[in-house]
RNA sequence: GGGGUCUUAGCUCAGCUGGGAGAGCAUCUGCCUUACAAGCAGAGGGUCACAGGUUCGAGCCCUGUAGGCCCCACCA
């Protein structure tokens, strides 16, 4: 055992402990290992940081509420394995590699693809780590020796193997259709990547001149105007009266040479706007389902940067440019009728916020109709469960909705979509490696897809990738499928849905049975921390200060699943202090056990306060068990807190002063096996909260055990059930408060000592209370206390106070005011009357009575009782100083 | 347009299956009491958004209203 320091270091003591932790492989599972000793999996896997991410708090929150669980399974034995790993992260990954490029005055075509792709690989042999080393400074206990990375060998392999099983089964396609197309990045991006979000705009209505009719136009409104160039109809209503004639007929397209129809679609809605819609089938989606139920041609009028590739004046402009001029050269045409501001969404690319423009495109597709099947399914027959619910509805409301996901991106960096060319004869061959020869004409000149996959291709296939998937692994058939997987409800989209429908398609299980969603950690004023914002709070500024317990402490505190937070550093602050009560708490054990080394006790040696301590650790243990089975972490660690501060600290420690000071006291081994015994069951029940701290205790208070991380998690033991003393206690502690709330209403100095007279007809209290004498004189400042049944020997200048089934009498001579102790009394007879009124009610209510289950009456008449004979007693005493 | 969620002490938030309103911070009053002033003891502070309903009993369940936030959605 080693001496402590005053206040609690975190900084010298983290490192340590997690290079322990690394070098006796604690957060290593083993399936072989847990099968010989008949141990059960517990699995999460790892959110893949991005291999450009900077620890933040969201990872902060969400891993630390993933070690949370893992600690407490390790402990309770389970096999728990953490699978960690990182994410390619495609489009972020190869937008900052080519910046760092750019500053270099290198461009990414220059090099091609091959020279790109060696550079970003360099680029993640120096940058890809630093995020999985900040996630060891939070102490996150993940099974390092199996970290993966989405574009490592096993999972490159799930992927072809996925992508080619779903090519033959028909649920991945090629094919030209829109999609949405960032002109930044110059690639598609799928539905779940845009961004909408609610601009000012306008509405400009345009004039089409009906062909052969002289001054007869069409009137049109647009928000954008430019994409007239690609038009190839006008749509009406099939049942506007307003223009059934002119279905059929021609329009002249202003500012071009050609001629459109006017065609009918239900599409149209009459109320809207003029009723005639402009129909631009390659730039609009909608239009573009017009377009191929009438056979439109699809003009594409842009350029992948968004600038115009028609032919003519506009040729080369950027999109808002050639909008102005457009707008323009129509007004001076006579064709504009009006503008009006118009507010409406536009989709923007959720990671550079550039406006996306729907484009059709020949492009890669997973058709999700039959897959959304069994995912529904998974909910609905709770196989799948959300925490909390009310995800589950979101989950569900968007697979019933889903439309097929584009997943192919025109970008070097990410898995190249296995499909290959024959140059000569252009068959299209789908393979796990290039074909030696086209399977059509025999050429061997074969051209691979130039497109990569969807980053979420391969984080979808996360939950058996790491496992070693395709392959039938010991791993796989052990921790397979997951148990929990937690993450943020901003990424249910894109990754918990296609995770589940991937691991139902690819391994029949769902990848796990619980979602556990936490929100968003806010700054102080409740805005999202974000970059352009610059306030965000560096995690491990945090740990810096006040130590990784703390900020983990601090981020679960409070916290209910799926519920957003706010940053303080006062919380920190708060959190930082619990850790020195702790340490502090345990200094005071350290050094007593130093002075009776091998204090033992048995359980009948106990006293009453040991009794009752041991009684409120062991339910505490059960609570705490049964709220981290709920998923309310929030609670559990509450719970923890305030019993070891309140109950264990403030009261049992300071009870048990009295008995370690007095050198002939014969229940101090029992003082001091009670005090360790708690501490240690307390520290367990902390520790997947606060695992620094209560490891660094733990190893000090005893050698037997290397490590309170494999140290077996409390349960409930039967033998340390003690309600009465539970209860006795309880009485003990009423007393103390009265005592002190009479100290301190007379303002009695603590130093002053008075003798306490404790009466009491009740000999069964009386009992109690000789038990307890012992600790009034420090809870209480009692010089001495005396307990009878009657009131003799106690004078007229004594003051009082009542409690349940006694009252006690001070006697301060001088202090007494008779006037002030009347004014505690009347108000306590209020407060008694009113409860009594309560109480009565109920009990007088038929209908409470004989509907009301059992134990809730006879709970309300106990509480009359007590109630009846404190009122007594007040009245008594107030008659008394009349 | 659809869906979700929130409204509880001055501030930020808990409140599990309905059974006497809680925490942290802040405020006020005493204390350097031999583990801790990052502490100890005490105090004040709430028509649980509003209106109905179900129930013996509602912060909690149901309906509606108001306000806030979020997500989804192809009204040009």
């Amino acid at each position: 055992m080693k001496e402590l320091e005053k206040t609690y270091n975190p900084a010298v003591i983290e490192d340590r402990l997690y290079q322990k932790w690394l070098d006796s492989k604690y957060f290593h599972a083993d399936a072989q290992r847990a099968k010989r000793e008949g141990k059960k999996p517990f699995t999460i896997v790892m959110p893949p940081p991005n291999i450009t991410g900077q620890l933040h708090m969201g990872h902060a929150l969400d891993n630390t509420m993933q070690d949370i669980l893992i600690r407490y399974k390790r402990m309770q034995g389970y096999e728990a394995l953490w699978q960690p790993g990182t994410d390619h992260a495609a489009i972020s990954t190869e937008v900052k590699v080519i910046d760092k490029l750019k500053g270099e005055g290198i461009d990414k075509n220059d090099l091609g693809r091959e020279g790109f792709l060696k550079e970003v690989w360099k680029w993640k042999e120096e940058y890809g780590n630093r995020i999985v080393r900040q996630l060891h400074k939070l102490g996150s206990s993940a099974d390092w020796d199996r970290e993966r990375f989405t574009m490592d060998t096993g999972c490159s392999e799930a992927v072809l193997e996925v992508f080619e099983r779903l090519y033959e089964k028909g649920y991945i396609y090629k094919g030209s259709r829109i999609i949405n197309w960032c002109p930044v990045c110059r690639t598609s991006i799928s539905d779940a990547e845009v961004e909408h979000e609610e601009q000012d705009g306008f509405f400009w209505h345009i004039n089409y001149p009906i062909v052969g009719e002289e001054g007869r136009f069409v009137e049109i409104a647009t928000t954008r105007p430019e994409t007239m160039l690609g038009d190839t109809a006008v749509a009406v209503n099939p049942d506007d009266e307003r223009y059934k004639d002119l279905i059929g007929k021609l329009l002249r397209l202003p500012l071009t040479d050609r001629e459109i129809p006017v065609i009918a679609d239900a599409y149209v809605d009459k109320e809207f706007g003029t009723g005639c819609v402009k129909i631009t089938p390659a730039h609009d989606p909608n239009d573009f389902e017009v377009g191929r139920r009438h056979n439109l041609a699809e003009i594409c009028m842009l350029n992948d940067d968004a600038t115009i590739s028609i032919a003519g004046k506009y040729h080369g402009m950027d999109r808002y440019e050639a909008r102005k001029a457009i707008v323009e050269d129509l007004k001076t045409q006579g064709l504009l009728v009006k503008v009006v501001p118009h507010s409406h969404n536009v989709g923007t690319h959720d990671r550079c916020g550039t406006t996306v423009e729907p484009m059709v495109k020949p492009q890669w597709f997973v058709r999700m109709d039959e897959m959304a099947k069994p995912a529904i399914e998974a909910l609905k027959t709770g196989k799948l469960k959300f925490v909390p619910e009310s995800f589950g509805k979101t989950y569900l409301h968007w697979l019933e909705g889903i439309r097929d996901w584009c997943i192919s991106r025109q970008i070097w960096w990410g898995h190249r979509i296995p499909a290959y060319y024959c140059e000569e004869c252009g068959e299209m061959t789908v393979a796990k490696t290039m074909p030696a020869k086209c399977p059509k004409c025999g050429c061997t000149r074969l051209k691979q897809d130039e497109d990569t996959l969807d980053t979420w291709f391969s984080s979808a296939l996360w939950p058996f990738s790491t496992l070693g998937w395709p392959k039938k692994t010991e791993e796989l058939e052990f921790f397979y499928p997951t148990d929990v997987l937690v993450t943020g409800y901003d990424i249910i989209f894109f990754w918990v849905i296609r995770m589940v429908f991937s691991g139902l398609e690819q391994t029949g299980e769902c990848p796990f049975h619980t979602v556990l969603i936490h929100g968003l950690v806010r700054d102080s004023q409740g805005r999202k921390m974000s970059k352009s914002l610059g306030n965000g709070i560096d995690p491990l500024e945090v740990i810096d200060k006040y130590g990784a317990d703390a900020l983990r402490m601090t981020l679960m505190t409070g916290n209910a699943p799926g519920n957003d937070m706010r940053f303080y550093w006062e919380r920190v602050e708060a959190s930082r202090n619990f850790a020195n009560k702790v340490w502090n708490a345990s200094r005071f054990i350290m050094m007593n056990i130093e002075k009776a080394p091998d204090a033992r006790a048995e359980l009948s040696e106990l006293t009453m306060a040991d009794k009752w301590i041991l009684s409120k650790v062991n339910d505490l243990a059960r609570e705490v068990t049964e709220n981290m089975d709920k998923y309310e972490l929030g609670i559990a660690l509450q719970k923890v807190y305030d019993f070891i501060w309140e109950e264990f600290c403030d009261w049992y420690i300071e009870m048990v002063k009295p008995r370690l000071w007095d050198d002939a006291d014969t229940t101090k081994a029992a003082a001091i096996w009670t005090l360790k015994t708690v501490l240690i069951q307390s520290l367990k029940l902390l520790h997947p909260f606060m695992p620094f701290i209560s490891e660094e205790i733990f190893c000090n208070l005893q050698d037997e055990e290397p490590s309170i991380m494999i140290s077996a998690w409390p349960v409930y033991r039967e033998e340390w059930r003690f309600a009465d003393e539970e209860r006795s206690v309880g009485t003990m502690k009423d007393a103390v408060r009265a005592i002190r709330n009479v100290r301190t209403s007379m303002n009695v100095p603590p130093n002053k000592k008075a003798k306490v007279f404790v009466v009491s007809a009740n000999e069964e209290v009386r009992g109690i209370f000789e038990h307890g004498k012992v600790f009034f004189a420090t809870l209480g400042s009692a010089s001495e206390v005396i307990v009878q049944a009657d009131k003799s020997g106690i004078g007229e200048d004594a003051v009082s106070a009542v409690v349940p089934h006694a009252v006690l009498y001070m006697p301060f001579a001088e202090l007494v005011d008779i006037e002030k102790e009347r004014e505690r009394l009347l108000k306590e007879e209020a407060r008694l009357a009113k409860e009594l009124a309560r109480s009565n009610g109920m009990l007088k209510n038929e209908r409470f009575v004989s509907k009301a289950p059992k134990e809730k009456i006879e709970e309300e008449k106990a509480k009359l009782v007590k109630y009846e004979q404190m009122m007594e007693q007040v009245k008594e005493r107030l008659a008394q100083l009349k």
